[in-house]
Formats: structure tokens, sequence, C-alpha cells
DNA sequence: GATCGTTGCGGGCATATACCCCTTATTCAT
DNA sequence: ATGAATAAGGGGTATATGCCCGCAACGATC
């Protein structure tokens, strides 16, 4: 018969973890690709957009539309880089704060998590996100 | 420092490799989610948009929506049920015909993740998808 | 048979994601 | 120095996905 596809197994697992991971962040609303971009924002500041796609790993004009998105939360500052085509995010107060108050909630729910997944599955997915 | 997010890491893994079905299958012109939905909808049919979601694991509404983008390509028809309420897929001619020829080319794609992967990373996405 | 709770869909709204094309700015080779 | 190639963004388009709300149909109960 037909054999699962790898791929719908992936996704499927990405949708539900993600969906733990957004419920958990719920409370402070952001979710938790808003909490990774505002991660990565951090560690660079002020980054470029394309290199923050570079980091993430996402298309360029998808993190142009998804920094847009915490902008309109306050969370981040839009600027002109030096080199005039570039447009650097840093957080702003606003955004530290959140950053701060979702930490431990992320954690948490990393955590439980980590505990469902058992440690031979969690470390398939560092080697998954590796290989690619 | 920060722990890799599990869930960044698997979205990411998803994504990439959701690219190299999509790329597989592009010369067909249909995409992994919808090959996805053929195949549901071909082992079910006549099947309802809520059967279909129990099936695959997904919201109803998106059902919907996705289902009208197969609809869209003329690959599978519509109609209403008994129930007068629901409203049941079923490939058309032109749908079995695609999904024929999309089976080799996922089978090929299938087995080349398969290679990519090794037999061990396969068996634990297997198990990890039985946790949902 | 009228009523009420349940179920199935559709539409609205929002986000995440990717691709393509266009404009503008920078860089590089001649 | 100047013209070509390249890089950064922005906007358009499209799909996948989820939540909420409202409408319509169904079924059980009175």
């Amino acid at each position: 018969m037909s054999t699962p596809c790898h791929c719908v197994q992936l996704r499927k697992a990405a949708r539900k973890i993600g969906a733990q991971y957004d419920a958990a962040l719920a409370p402070i609303g952001i979710n938790i690709a808003q909490f990774s971009l505002l991660r990565a924002v951090e560690r660079g500041q002020p980054v470029s957009l394309t290199e923050l796609g570079r980091t993430l790993d996402l298309d360029r004009s998808t993190m142009g539309r998804n920094v847009r998105v915490v902008e309109k939360l306050g969370l981040v500052r839009l600027d002109r880089g030096e080199d005039q085509r570039e447009a650097v995010v840093s957080l702003n107060e606003h955004g530290v704060a959140v950053l701060r108050l979702a930490e431990p909630l992320w954690e948490r729910c990393q955590r439980q998590v980590a505990d469902q997944l058992g440690p031979t599955r969690l470390q398939l997915l560092g080697e998954l996100s590796q290989l690619f």
C-alpha cells in the first residue's frame, strides 16, 4: 500500500508542535514565528532583512512581511542602513519587554515538547534542521 | 546561550523537504499538499470536507480552501451529499490521470529524501508523526 | 409538528511562506 | 569614469493554515 509521505508526516508534526508553542505564547500576544524573529533581531540588531532571511533561512520577501507584522505590533523599529538599499531592524523597548516576558513561556513549552518527544526523537529535530 | 527552538527547527526542515517535493511534482503542476489531498480523496471518495479534514488532520476551513484549489485545477468534482449539508469530493478523470502521473515523481522524491535521511532518522520521523 | 442542540460549510480575517518582477543603490570591470 | 552586473527592497500573486462567526440542515425531544 501507499507509504506515508515523509513530507506530509513532517508538516503534520510541525503544525502540531507549532500550535503548542503558539498556545504557550498566546497570553502575550505573539506566536512562535514572531518569537523566533524577535530573538533573531535581538541577536543581530540592527540587522537587515536579507541578513535576517539568511539567519532564519526564510525568503527575503517573507522576512519583509513578517517584520511588518511585528512592526505593526509595535515591537521593532525599521530604519535605513548605511547602504541606502538596506532596511535595518532593531527591537524597541516594547519589543525587548515582550521578549523578556515571552522567554519563560517559551522555555516551559520547549521543555514540555522535549518531554513529549524524548531524547532520541528530540535529537532528530536538530539533525534534520542541520541537514538542510 | 539560547537553545535552538524545537519548533523552529522542525518548521525549517518541513519547509526544506516540502520544497523538494514541490519541485519534484512541479512538472505536472501540483504541489505536495495537493498531491496528498488528491490521494486522500481517492482513498475515501466520495468524501466530505469534514471527513477529509479528519483524515489529513487539517482544519475544516483549510480543507474547504484547499479543495477549492484542486477544483480550480479541474482535478476533482464537488457534489452535495445525501446529508444536504455535506459537500462531497471525488476525483474526476483528469484528477485520476494527474495522480497516476504524479505517483512516480513522488516516489522518486520520497526515495531521495529517504536516502538523504538514512534509515534511523526516517524511522524516527515515522515515530514523530505517530505521536500526534 | 415546533424547538433546540449539533453538525457541516462558507466567508471574513490574519499569518507564514514562496516566487516573480520592478526600481533603486552599490559594486565591479573595462 | 562609465556602463554592466549584482544586491536589497517592495509589491503583486498564490497557497497553506487556523480561528471565529453565521447560516442551513439534521435529529431528538416534547
